[in-house]
RNA sequence: GCGUUCGUAGCUCAGCUGGAUAGAGCACUCGCCUUCUAAGCGAGCGGUCUCAGGUUCGAAUCCUGACGGACGUACCA
């Protein structure tokens, strides 16, 4: 139901059939509604190449657009914009075929992609905090995004599980006793108790380096200890996930420890494409005449992030042979990855043909626009966060008296975390985001409980008619008609959104499909008794296929709906 | 210093592959519940698109510069 791209085709005709030689620019969604549906710009940067007046060109091409099937009729305005309006007969008739269809139309493209989505990333030496909510959010999005348009998508949890600290965390974990229980319930108070012995004692600071060389160099001891601090760990991120109904498990994980083994072929590899040269005793790439290289290998011997990330590329590219990777990673990175991609290609640890690409975020400010932290300064946990989200959705909760307490609960839950999720989801991701709980728990605006809410305004009517719905559609009111087009364009906001990466493509729709579908509502009765037989069926068939796409599409923001509300 | 990025209504944000009179929400003012969820809908108010040049028939959008903010910038990740 792409109708981007049935439009394109129609004036692609015309311009073939009018001797215009040219690959014309992509119709656009009319600006107003008295220019109608949709409006052709492509005929003004003809006028020049042409030497002809842009009007004329105008009115030949027009007069050459098919307006039989799709398209109702056409008409030039100002210096050479082509009109679209589309046909509601033609549009019904679409309409109807999403109703008829499991996936609302959308097929599945011909030749789908292997893409890998790198999200969430956290840091077992410490609980998930705010930092990780967006990475966790954005990637999950793009992941199902993905997958919904048929692509085969490979998750992975680049977890952070090696490095100097797990020394530290190790050889704390030796000291206490074990067979006694400890508590890595709070793995933050861990690592600061850990923390606090590795500066107050220089020889349990020795012994945390010790403990580095041993794990690196595969003391059964050491590993299982290490192992058992892991695990425990990640089960936190796997509450995290659960609770934030995040698609990742534990078989999306690929800790940079799995890199280790490949890190000296790594070098090797960069050494035999020329590229690595040493540098203050360091072994370096100097990516096109930058004057900071990146550094692979330490002047000690040891490895960075650097290396795992590009022993992560080489694996990805040769072993998972991803088409595409997103690195769904913080904007500060931005130039270790223009500088490991470029290294990536140049040494040929990657396919030439594949795509890198860094999907930049910004960062989480608090009302008042500093970084988002605790009252004293702390890193605010990612679980305490969900927490009070939940809690404060179930405060907003209007007429507890008539809901179960089971119900509350289920309801504040799926509000609380789908605002959390949403007011993320909803701007520019490359903008810095400024976490307000009063706004994302508004009813108000471009919010998840707004959706939610309409959701449940139609379940309530579906619920409440007898019978079979007769899926028949025909727009007779504006309202109607503006609902409809809104619901046809559902294909071309999900494919851009999935080029661009930028979800708030897809909530920027929702938000305008939820807002029309209001208007509908407050305007055109449905169940009265006074509506036509037809009419109320052609109603009930646009609020039917209005919930599916909601439920749709804030299914691919991983948001949950609620039949009451 | 260099680099990246941002600057649109009082606030939070859309719009940016150049197109017609720059859009939403909040806030503020006003109207609409005997009819399917008023947690709703409608109307009004609010703009030198930071500034200055340039390209163009046409610039919030592209280019250059200035100013202001954020971030990054050699062995942490």
């Amino acid at each position: 139901m792409k109708l981007k791209e049935q439009l394109n085709i129609l004036i692609a005709q015309a311009l073939a059939k009018a001797s215009i030689d040219t690959t014309p620019q992509s119709v656009s969604e009319s600006t107003k509604p008295e220019f109608g549906d949709y409006q052709f710009n492509g005929i003004m940067p003809l006028a020049k190449p042409l030497g002809r007046n842009p009007r004329e060109i105008a009115a030949e091409v027009a007069g050459h657009i098919d307006c039989t099937t799709l398209i109702e009729k056409v008409e030039i305005a100002g210096p050479g914009f082509i009109n679209i309006h589309l046909r509601r007969e033609a549009c019904a008739k679409m309409a109807e075929d999403m109703l008829h269809s499991d996936r609302l139309g959308i097929e599945p493209g011909e030749k789908p992609c292997r893409i890998i989505v790198d999200y969430s990333g956290p840091n077992m030496a410490k609980e998930m905090h705010v930092g990780h909510l967006r990475s966790t959010i954005i990637g999950d999005t793009l992941a199902r995004l993905a997958e919904f348009l048929g692509h085969e998508v490979i998750r992975q949890n680049h977890i952070g599980d090696w490095g100097t600290q797990f020394g530290m965390l190790i050889a704390y974990l030796e000291e206490q006793d074990i067979s006694s229980g400890v508590d890595l319930r709070n793995l933050e108070q861990f690592y600061k108790d850990a923390k606090k012995r590795f500066d107050e004692s220089e020889i349990f600071a020795d012994k945390a380096r010790e403990y580095v060389v041993k794990i690196q160099s595969g003391d059964t001891h050491c590993l299982g200890l290490w192992q058992k601090f892991i695990d425990i760990s990640l089960g936190h991120c796997e509450e995290v996930y659960d609770k934030l109904s995040v698609t990742l498990t534990k078989n999306d994980v690929k800790a940079e420890s799995f890199y280790n083994d490949m890190l000296p072929k790594v070098i090797e590899q960069l050494d035999n494409s020329g590229v690595l040269e040493v540098s203050q005793g360091a072994k370096c790439v100097f990516v096109d005449g930058s004057e900071i290289p990146l550094i692979i290998q330490k002047g000690d011997g040891g490895y960075l992030y650097a290396t795992t990330d590009l022993a992560a590329l080489w694996y990805r590219s040769g072993e998972l042979r991803a088409d595409r990777i997103l690195y769904v990673v913080d904007a500060r990175q931005g130039d270790h990855f223009k500088q490991v991609f470029s290294i990536a290609r140049s040494s040929g640890l990657v396919k030439e043909d594949i795509k890198l690409e860094h999907i930049a975020f910004g960062t989480m400010m608090d009302k008042s626009g500093k970084p988002f932290k605790t009252r004293d300064g702390g890193t605010v946990k990612l679980i305490e966060l969900l927490d009070e989200a939940v809690s404060r959705a179930k405060t907003s909760i209007k007429e507890h008296e008539n809901k179960s307490p089971e119900t509350i609960e289920e309801l504040a839950r799926i509000i609380g975390i789908g605002a959390v999720k949403y007011s993320d989801l909803s701007i520019n991701r490359e903008s810095n985001y400024i976490f307000d709980w009063d706004k994302m728990l508004s009813l108000d605006g471009n919010t998840s409980l707004y959706m939610q809410y309409g959701y449940a305004r139609i379940m309530s009517i579906l619920d409440k008619h007898e019978g079979e719905i007769e899926m028949k559609i025909s727009a007779q009111s504006d309202t109607e008609a503006k609902l409809l087009t809104a619901l046809l364009k559902f294909d071309d906001v999900l494919h851009k959104a999935f080029t661009d990466s930028t979800p708030h493509t897809v909530t920027g729709y929702l938000y305008e499909l939820v807002t029309l579908f209001m208007r509908f509502y407050e305007s055109s009765p449905i169940l009265r008794d006074d509506v036509p037989h037809e009419t109320r069926h052609s109603r009930l068939s646009l609020a039917l296929l209005t919930s599916r796409v909601i439920r749709q599409g804030l299914d691919i923001l991983g948001i949950e709906v609620v039949n009451r509300i």
